[in-house]
RNA sequence: GCCGGGAUGGCGAAAUGGCAGACGCGGAGCACUCAAAAUGCUUUGUCGAAAGACGUGUGGGUUCAAGUCCCACUCUCGGCACCA
């Protein structure tokens, strides 16, 4: 074979990047460019290291996605960025000795080269890069507004504290009572800290998943509405002896209420100390010894599912408000104090945890549900006074409306969901825009005094210590009071940096603007995304907030639309012979490596190839150099066309043209419904169809050989742009197959005039023929009836019934 | 414990209730070659020489017809988990 026969992956890599770099064919921003716009965005990458494999398959599949729709004659905004704050910069920075940014920046410009290189559509005027002063100064200024209506507030509480990061977690970042960064036990330390109001969006972060059904998997739909976690019930009041004031308790059984035979509260609620300050001196100290004890465990001891329930009496009493008896009230660790109203009443007849809290303590159990005739629970209700007999929704209801008239209770709901804990005692992040001085408390930093810039890390301790290493910048924290002129300090904590990318997909509109967020009028035209291409482990964190400040934006007035991404891909993983990939595990694939072996091209079909997007991949289980080889197959046969561009393609071989037509016809839907593996398995049939008909009766100049090998150089473009490029060109034409777009299927060649008929009998298969598409139900049924094998399979039977479905299929069923 | 997925050849996987295993990997064979690689072609669910039989985790059911729908179960992977 001659040279210019080879595919040579390398010298196609290097011969397209710089053209593609002057062509541009992905600027999403030409002046007097009237397509139609879609918004499809990959989750932007944290600058740890180079790009891996599981980087490769989740931009290649966005990617897929991507240049779909340009394909399609879509203007397609595909942007990319860095979400570059946060701990493992600071860390590594201080392992290594060097300064955050250094770090950030080296791994942002070593990733941007490889993603160059990976060939993704991406419009690279629009990037942005979070730890910028120009996208931060915009955290600051969202702060300020939502600190204006109220939604970011500063309160003291019990925190989630990390003691190896040395900083504070949100609810969301603890995993099984472990953090999510370095799996160090969560401890809980009381601080003041900043939130931002989610829980004032509960309703509408659950409601709003409702439009997301089938454009969102189903999977993050069920994560996101347990983690809001409503329930409905009602508040009940309970008088306490010796107390002016009653306490209300949060049920979702009030039909249980006859039931409640003691209170608990929770032993670290304000309410618990309050309550044994009268008590004797020996409940006292009992209780401080078990509050004490309590404040030691961490939340993987408490939350052990094996453990004993644990707690003290307080020594006070409260009277159940439908039956005036005077319960015990105990404190214990099993009700938190910061669910609900810190206080509940015990039904150890209806409720598990109650149950085995009375059997430890010998308390009253009393059976208010009489469940032995119906094990769904719901059966008729005694010892309930007048709501004997009722059962669950109707007793509820009426005890709820008793409660109302007496005053003494109300209909109620509860979220799982807590505020978000915003603030982070740690360097490489969006300084708070906030400034305390003595004489006027809290002062936002004037808008014009944005960005507040985070200071060189050049002499500053950035080693953990518990606060926050800008503190200690002296020159930076001190500064004169905004409002009275006196000496302040600037608040020295970093946000978290799940505010960055709560909004990012509006800054790419305007990634240098330094007069506003992003801009309004382009977002009515861009906004929401179209398409969010990203991993599932976002499924709560990210997204949830990403939604939240989605309809904060919406209620302030600078978007007009509530959900910011109107259809979601998940991709799996990347593993290894069955595990994540890990260099303890010594199962690492370098993407590098791949990339140079394979090229690019047949990386990227790979990750497209090996199934469904949302699986996990197992890269010893695929194929990159088969990949490969079909790549160069596909080169080959484009190599072999020897007519010239624009030929009348209507006279072509007829067979051909059908195969091309039939995958013209499927590729879109495929496509459209992420069954991208399916997909390539289409264009390997082309190109299979492709390979038989130029070495068949048709030969490299038949018309139908160039159309075909066009349809394929253009569907190709979507996984290996590289090698569809070059195959464009061999065809003869200008670089651009990005652009090129997919003719629409002919119809016409794809009417059939004949088809392979099948027939069952009793559902087994025993003959196929070919007959023609008119053919009429009772000829159908003769032909199978005279049959030889069909007759064979009858035998002496007598036939119940025949089915016909011309010209498809006969049925024939025996007795 | 609760809520969701999933289970199809040696492997990754296809399949609007209508020919199970498309497409690919791997295997076998042939051609080309002095030879190998590359390439092209043929073949490849299991058992069987063949006819044929069996075959989509298990057991039932609906249907002329079930991988697909219904019921029960097994195994497996995720998520949540003292939220009253």
């Amino acid at each position: 074979m001659s040279n210019e026969h080879e595919y040579d992956v390398t010298a196609i890599q290097e011969k397209w990047l710089p053209i593609w770099d002057e062509l541009k064919p992905f600027d999403s921003n030409k002046p007097g460019d009237t397509r139609p716009k879609k918004y499809v965005l990959d989750m932007f990458p944290y600058p740890s290291g180079d790009l891996h494999m599981g980087h490769a398959e989740a931009y290649a599949l966005g990617d897929v996605i991507a240049r779909y729709w340009a394909q399609k004659g879509y203007n397609v905004l595909h942007p990319i960025g860095w979400d570059s704050f946060g701990l493992p910069a600071e860390n590594a920075a201080i392992k290594r000795g060097l300064d955050p940014k250094g770090w950030t920046y080296d791994n942002i410009a070593q990733q941007r080269a490889s993603m160059r290189r990976y060939a993704c559509s991406f419009d690279w005027d629009r990037v942005l890069v979070t730890s910028d002063p120009i996208y931060y100064r915009w955290n600051q200024w969202l702060f300020l507004e939502f600190y204006k209506r109220g939604l970011a507030y500063r309160k003291n509480s019990a925190v989630n504290w990390c003691p190896s990061c040395q900083t504070v977690l949100a609810n969301e970042q603890v995993v099984q009572g472990l953090c999510e960064r370095c799996d160090s036990v969560v401890t809980k330390k009381a601080l003041t800290q900043w939130y931002f109001k989610v829980t004032d969006y509960a309703d509408r972060l659950l409601d709003d998943l409702d439009t997301l059904e089938g454009n969102w998997p189903g999977k993050v739909l069920s994560m996101q509405r347990n983690w809001i976690g409503r329930s409905y019930g009602a508040e009940v009041d309970f008088e306490i002896e010796g107390r002016a004031e009653p306490v209300t308790v949060y049920t979702t059984r009030p039909d249980t209420l006859f039931g409640a035979t003691f209170m608990v509260v929770a032993v670290d609620s304000a309410l618990a100390s309050e309550l044994v300050e009268e008590s004797e001196s020996e409940i006292h100290s009992a209780f401080d010894a078990y509050l004490e004890q309590t404040k030691k465990s961490n939340d993987i001891e408490r939350l052990a599912t094996d453990r004993e329930k644990t707690g003290v009496f307080t020594g006070r009493y409260a009277i159940n408000p439908v039956n005036g008896e005077r319960i015990p009230i105990w404190a214990s660790d099993y009700v938190l104090a910061d669910y609900g109203t810190g206080a509940i009443m015990a039904v150890p007849a209806h409720d598990a945890r109650d149950g085995e809290f009375a059997a430890k303590f010998d308390l009253p159990v009393r059976v208010v549900v009489d469940n032995q005739d119906d094990i769904a629970g719901d059966g008729p209700h005694l010892n309930s006074g007048e709501f004997d007999g009722l059962h669950k929704e109707e007793a509820s209801e009426k005890i709820v409306a008793m409660l109302e008239a007496k005053g003494k209770g109300k209909k109620a709901k509860n979220f799982r969901l807590r505020d978000w804990l915003i603030s982070r005692q740690r360097y490489w992040g969006t300084p708070i825009p906030i400034i305390h001085c003595d004489s006027c408390g809290e002062v936002p930093v004037p808008a014009d005094q944005l960005p507040v810039e985070l200071p060189s890390a050049e002499g500053l301790d950035l080693k953990p210590k518990g606060s926050s290493p800008l503190g200690a910048a002296e020159d930076w924290v001190n500064v004169a009071c905004p409002t009275c002129g006196k000496p302040a300090k600037r608040d020295s904590d970093t946000m978290d940096t799940f505010v960055d990318s709560s909004w990012y997909f509006l800054r790419y509109l305007s990634p240098k603007s330094e007069t506003e967020a992003f801009p309004v009028e382009a977002a009515k035209e861009w906004a929401p995304v179209d398409q969010y291409v990203g991993g599932v482990t976002h499924a709560i964190l990210h997204l949830l907030y990403a939604r939240f400040f989605t309809k904060v934006l919406h209620d302030i007035g600078l978007i007009d639309f509530e959900e910011p991404f109107t259809r979601l891909l998940n991709q799996g993983m990347v593993q290894m012979n069955g595990s994540a990939m890990s260099k303890s595990r010594g199962n690492l694939v370098r993407l590098s490596d791949q990339l140079g072996e394979h090229g690019v091209d047949a990386v990227r079909l790979t990750m497209a190839f090996a199934g469904p997007p949302e699986d996990d991949i197992d890269w010893a289980d695929v194929s990159p150099a088969g990949s490969a080889k079909f790549l160069a197959r596909a080169w080959r046969a484009a190599n072999d066309v020897t007519s010239a561009p624009g030929v009348d393609v209507t006279t072509g071989n007829k067979e051909l043209r059908k195969a091309t037509h039939s995958f013209l016809r499927d590729f879109g839907p495929l496509i459209e419904g992420f069954k991208f593996n399916v997909g390539v398995a289409k264009l390997m049939e082309l190109v299979n169809a492709l390979r038989k008909a130029i070495d068949g009766e048709a030969g490299g100049a038949d018309p139908a050989v160039r159309e075909a090998a066009e349809v394929v150089a253009v569907g190709l473009s979507l996984f290996a742009p590289y090698t569809a490029e070059d195959m464009w060109e061999l065809l003869g034409h200008k670089p651009g197959v990005a652009l090129a777009g997919l003719p629409a299927a002919d119809e016409s060649l794809l009417v059939e005039s004949s088809i392979v008929a099948i027939v069952q009998v009793d559902g087994k298969l025993r003959d196929k023929f070919e007959v023609s598409v008119s053919i009429t139900a009772d000829e159908l049924r003769e032909k199978a009836l005279s049959s030889d094998a069909v007759k064979r399979a009858l035998g002496d039977s007598e036939i119940a019934n025949i089915i016909v479905r011309e010209p498809k299929l006969v049925s024939i069923a025996t007795k």
